[in-house]
DNA sequence: CGCGATCACGGTACTGGATACCGTAAGGTG
DNA sequence: CACCTTACGGTATCCAGTACCGTGATCGCG
C-alpha cells in the first residue's frame, strides 16, 4: 500500500472519528506512519487529501471535448460531463464518505463548489468558442454550461444520497432535458398569439391590463390574433430599442472546429 | 469615519499596492491605526474585509421571495436576483476594485464562487418548494436556479469589466431570456390569445405601453422562431406568511392570462 | 564491488491566519 | 461616585503551509 493511500485512509478515518477541524495534519501523518513533511509532499493541503484529482479529470474532459464530433456544443459538453459522474461512480463508497464529510464542513463544501466551477468555466469557454463571438452567444454559453453542470450535480447528489438507483440512466435523462431545453425552440412556426414581457412594473393590475388591452386594440395595422409571440425587452428610456433577434440555436454555420 | 471603513480602505489600498498574499492582517490593522484584534472583531477573516455583506443580501432576497407574487417561480427568482446586481452597482468603483483583486487571487475567486452558490441554493430551494416534490421538479428547480444565477453573473461581470453600459437593461434582457427558456416548451400551441408576463417595472406607464405597442407592431420582422409560448409551471397556492410591507416594492404587478 | 547521483523521507524552524483570554480606558446610567 | 457595558489593545496559543537541511536507501555505471 502506497504512502498516498495510507494517508487517504488515515484522513478519512480520522475525519469520521473526530471531525475535520478537530483533526490536524500531524494526526493524519502520525496515523499513516509518516512524517508531517511527507504529507504535504503528496497533498498540497489538508483539504486535497480527500478530494478526487480534478486536474486529471479536467484534462480528460478537455481531451474528450477536443475530439468530440457532436452536432452541437451542448451535446458535446453533456457527453463530456459524464466523465465526472463516472469518476465518482468508480470511487464507490469512498465518494459517499467524502460527501458525508463535506456536507458538514463549510470549508470543504466551498472547495467542492469551486471545483465544480472549474468544470463550468471549461464548458462555458468551449461553448463560447464554438458559437462565435456574438454577445448573445456569450450569455447562451453561460446558461448552457451552468445547466449541464447543475444537472450533473443533481444526479450526482442523488446517487451520493442513495436516491438514485441507476445514475447512468438518470444522467442521460437529465442531459436529454438540458439539450431539449436549448434546442426545442426551433421547430414549429408560431400559430398566432402574442407574448409580451413587461419587466418591473409597480402599477395596479387594472391599469396594466387596461393598458395592454388598449395596446392590443391599437394595433390597427395588424390584428391581435394575427400577431405572433415575441418577447420584448424593456428599454429604460428609449422604446425604440429592444429589438433583438431571438436567441439562435446552436448554429451549424458557427465555427465548429473539429 | 468608522473603524470598519478605515479597515476596508486600508485593505483595498494595501492589496492594490503589494497584492493580497503579500499583505498581512497586521499590515492592514496598522495602516488603519488599530490593533490586530480589532480587525478580527470587525471581520471574520482577511477575505471578508473586501467582500460585500452577502448575509444581509441573502436576507433581503429571502424577504423579497417571501413577499413575491410573481406567477412562476423563475420569475420570482429572476426579480429577486436583481437585488444582488443593484447592490454591486451601488458600490460603484469599489466593486470594480474588488473584481480586479479577486480576478488575480484564486482563493478569493473561490470564495466569490462559493458566495454565488449560496444564492443559487436559496433559489433552488425556493423553486423546488414552489413546484412541489416531484422528481422532475427537483431537476428543473436546479436548472432554473443555475440559469438565473449564471445569467446574473454574466451581466455583472460585463459591468465589472466596463463592457456593459446599461446593466439594468442587460439584466432585464438576460432574465427575459432565462424566463423564456423555461416557459417556451409549450406542450400545446396557444389558442390565439395573448399571454402577458408582468414583472415589476418602475418605468412610466407610457413607456410600457409604448414598448408593448412596439412589440405588437413589430410582428412583421419577427425572428424566425417567434415562438408561441405558455408557462408550464403550476401557479402556487398562496402561502400563508404574513406580508411585510416593504418600502421598496409594495404592490403587485398585474398578470394577465390570455 | 565501489562510488557518486538521485530520490523519498524526516526534522526543524518560520510565517501568518485565526482564536481565546485578559486587562483597560471611554462613555452612559442610576 | 459607583456600576455596568462596550470597544479596544496585547499576549499567548494553535495550526496550516513553506523553506531548508540532513540522512538513508536505491539505482546506475564504471
Amino acid at each position: 500500500m502506497s504512502v498516498r493511500d495510507r494517508l487517504v485512509d488515515a484522513a478519512f478515518d480520522l475525519f469520521d472519528e473526530r471531525g475535520y477541524e478537530q483533526t490536524t495534519v500531524d494526526d493524519i501523518a502520525e496515523r499513516a506512519g509518516v512524517g508531517r513533511t511527507t504529507f504535504f509532499r503528496h497533498y498540497r493541503s489538508k483539504e486535497h487529501v480527500i478530494f478526487p484529482d480534478h486536474d486529471r479529470l479536467l484534462e480528460a474532459i478537455t481531451n474528450r471535448l477536443a475530439t468530440s464530433n457532436a452536432d452541437t456544443a451542448v451535446v458535446a459538453v453533456a457527453e463530456a460531463v459524464r466523465l465526472v459522474l463516472m469518476s465518482y461512480l468508480e470511487e464507490g463508497e469512498r465518494a459517499r464518505r467524502r460527501y458525508a464529510i463535506t456536507s458538514r464542513v463549510p470549508a470543504l463544501r466551498d472547495r467542492e463548489i469551486a471545483s465544480a466551477a472549474r468544470y463550468q468555466r471549461l464548458f462555458r469557454e468551449f461553448i463560447a468558442e464554438w458559437m462565435g463571438p456574438s454577445p448573445q452567444a456569450a450569455l447562451r454559453a453561460e446558461l448552457m454550461a451552468a445547466a449541464v453542470v447543475s444537472a450533473h450535480n443533481h444526479v450526482l447528489r442523488r446517487w451520493l444520497r442513495r436516491e438514485a438507483i441507476d445514475p447512468i440512466r438518470e444522467i442521460d435523462a437529465a442531459m436529454a432535458e438540458v439539450v431539449a431545453l436549448f434546442t426545442q425552440r426551433a421547430p414549429e412556426p408560431p400559430t398566432g398569439g402574442s407574448l409580451v414581457f413587461v419587466l418591473r412594473d409597480n402599477r395596479e393590475p387594472d391599469q396594466v391590463v387596461a393598458a395592454i388591452r388598449a395596446a392590443l386594440n391599437a394595433t390597427g395595422d395588424r390584428a391581435p390574433d394575427g400577431g405572433s409571440a415575441r418577447p420584448v425587452e424593456p428599454s429604460r428610456s428609449q422604446p425604440d430599442r429592444g429589438r433583438r433577434a431571438m436567441p439562435g440555436q446552436p448554429r451549424p454555420s458557427g465555427r465548429a472546429r473539429r
